[in-house]
DNA sequence: TGAAGTCCTAACGCCTTCTTAACACCCTTC
DNA sequence: GAAGGGTGTTAAGAAGGCGTTAGGACTTCA
């Protein structure tokens, strides 16, 4: 899965379908491939592991059933029908080789592009990397809520971490005193410059290697507070 | 998950349709569940956990929509929905709400448990995965819904076991009150974060070496717990 | 109808976390 | 060199969260 937009593989002989597919899906900010033949299907998929394939099943060179058949012996690739055959028998077929949906013709736009977003919302699960913020010594999961300091685990109070991942998201840029206030106390009244003293002196003492000279979590005087990264 | 009979939860008002669904559904070996309304449907998500729903839209007490993202709340639990209504905004509204199929009624059978197949075959990468937890001396099979504590059997009641089985699902991050309140009782109003606090106490008197002392079931004071993997 | 098991609820004491205050320090400015 | 604003440090009280226990309500099964 790569992190840019995700692919969309249409394997169909007509042309007109062909262009009226691809301005569908590249206007709506998918990568594109196309292929007119089974084979140069299968060829384009082994190649570029798109992360949806669109199937017609009336290709001239072989049949749809075979194409899913071979598919599957590699990929687990999800798979969208598209057919001018409508009667179940069809359906049945190819969704028991392994497609995973099937479209009749004529079809909407829209549904057929919420059905590739279920698609992708299925391949997703192998997806799921932890956002993970290197820095030094220091490895924060923020998925898992865990901050680690030279492989050592370190427990954060819930203001603590807040304060912590808010610098975090701004690394690098200077944070006012002010939004920090706001985005770790909510707003609420009363909140002090104060608090960000006491809180920011806990911070270094449990992450920097020297408190008395903070090395990442840096004064800048009269305007906030600012996470140095290294260049 | 369990290694019988997949179980399909049908949620329909209508008694003909349920009637006619039953029959098709029990005549394939699924085990089957049925609920006239969406609380009713609801409730059943929650205690049985079945491995597909299948949803009419047109409920009288709820808007299925609604229905949808209340589910997807605390669970994956792959949803088909049947309907009357053919319109494309009605398919894509529910499909990008968290359903993962749409079919317009009146269909056939046959497709429909071809259908039921695909979405089955989806949920599988998460069993196919160990069906074995192993933690220090733990180890739970999922499938058997067994405990082994040191190679001793230890017996959890439903809720102590579904509080420890959504631990073990998102083992390593932290787990907030409200995500384990939703997840183990199902969103249901009057859930208390003290039912938290009385099977977190339990289940490390039966799990935990030493219950004072957790070294697995952890607190995270103010945000939730964590069930703590070794690195 | 009793017994066992399970779930919910209340009460209490402990512990973490938050808040607040007091004071020391640095730097700039006069 | 003194004054003053901004900052760092520490500690202690207050508030709230948490662990624990026990008892009652409810269901299930014999």
């Amino acid at each position: 899965m790569t992190s840019s937009a995700p692919q969309v593989l249409l394997v169909e002989d007509e042309p007109q379908m062909r262009r009226f597919l691809r301005v569908a899906l590249e206007s709506s900010g998918y990568r594109y491939l196309e292929a007119p033949t089974g084979e140069e299907g299968l060829t384009l998929a082994v190649q570029f592991r798109p992360d949806v394939i669109l199937l017609d099943l009336g290709l001239p060179d072989m049949d749809g059933l075979d194409l899913m058949t071979r598919l599957r012996e590699w990929s687990q690739i999800p798979v969208i029908v598209i057919s001018a055959r409508g009667q179940e028998t069809d359906k049945v077929g190819a969704l028991d080789v392994g497609a995973d949906d099937y479209l009749t013709k004529p079809f909407g736009t829209s549904e057929l592009l919420a059905r590739i977003r279920v698609a992708l919302r299925h391949a997703e699960p192998g997806a799921v990397e932890n956002p993970l913020f290197v820095l030094g010594r220091w490895r924060v999961d923020l998925a898992k809520r865990q901050v680690l300091v030279a492989g050592q685990e370190v427990h954060l109070t819930p203001l603590e971490y807040r304060l912590f991942t808010t610098l975090i998201h701004h690394a690098g840029r200077v944070v006012t005193h002010r939004q920090l206030l706001k985005e770790v106390w909510g707003g609420v009244a009363g909140a002090q410059p104060l608090y960000l003293r006491v809180y920011m002196a806990q911070l270094r003492h449990k992450l920097e290697e020297d408190p008395s000279r903070p090395r990442y979590l840096q004064t800048e005087p009269g305007v906030g507070y600012r996470l140095r990264t290294e260049d």
